[in-house]
DNA sequence: ACTAGTATTCGACATATTTCGAAATATAGA
DNA sequence: TCTATATTTCGAAATATGTCGAATACTAGT
């Protein structure tokens, strides 16, 4: 591999995390940081502890710690420990940068919301 | 796995598929369809044939075929043959649809360019 | 110190992925 | 039809991943 540097490699990590169903839930579950219709704050961005975050997934604990592991690894969340518990939750800073990777400056006709007003 | 859906499941295919730095690295050149600070055209999709995206990549042909299969099952790209060659290019839906799935609604701030002038 | 609740580490196993070379397929042109 | 170019298919081998249960570690109360 030729041309890949290390900023592409870790962009790659974080796809790959993101490319396991249970694991893409989890981050779903973290992201949707409002109910819907609903708006969060900045400063605010959703905890959920690690038994909150298996709830209603099928694996079992030391599944989901793996998974929670590689999310941490590959940079898209961060971990903290609360008393009995650890908390997870996604640096904001992350989803701009994965949402920059695909966002096509050729295509601001299609927002249609970027335009002097 | 309770709680995934099959839109979901396909958005996990799509991350695995970018997960692998040699398949990154073959979307980024899909997606780079200008040179920086040119702006192309929305009709006028970047095209490169299969032997020029491997072009500077150490893979054997065979590995480069496989892993524009994966990119292609997965929905990330499309291919036709023409005449010898086959090309592949990037849907731009699938640009928007990945970009919209990272998009936090409460950041508008943190983009900097959307407040009354 | 003991206990209960929460989460992680470890070892094992089944399955999936990455990679290659050799052979096969597709196309255009002499 | 024969050849050269471009790409894919087909095994096969090495490595990585997803999963579990059992054992271990961390924390807050009693």
């Amino acid at each position: 591999m030729s041309n890949t540097s290390s900023d592409d490699i870790q962009l790659a990590e974080m796809f790959k995390a993101l490319g396991n169903p249970h694991r893409l839930l989890i981050f779903q579950r973290l992201s949707n940081c409002c109910l819907p219709g609903t708006r969060c704050d900045l400063e605010q961005t959703m905890r959920f502890s690690v038994g909150q975050l298996g709830e209603g997934m099928e694996i079992a604990p030391s599944t989901l710690s793996h998974h929670l592991k590689e999310l941490h690894r590959s940079g898209l969340i961060k971990m903290s420990r609360q008393g009995k518990r650890v908390d997870c939750w996604i640096d904001p800073a992350v989803l701009n940068r994965l949402a920059g990777f695909f966002y096509n400056p050729s295509e601001n006709e299609m927002r249609g919301d970027r335009d002097v007003g």
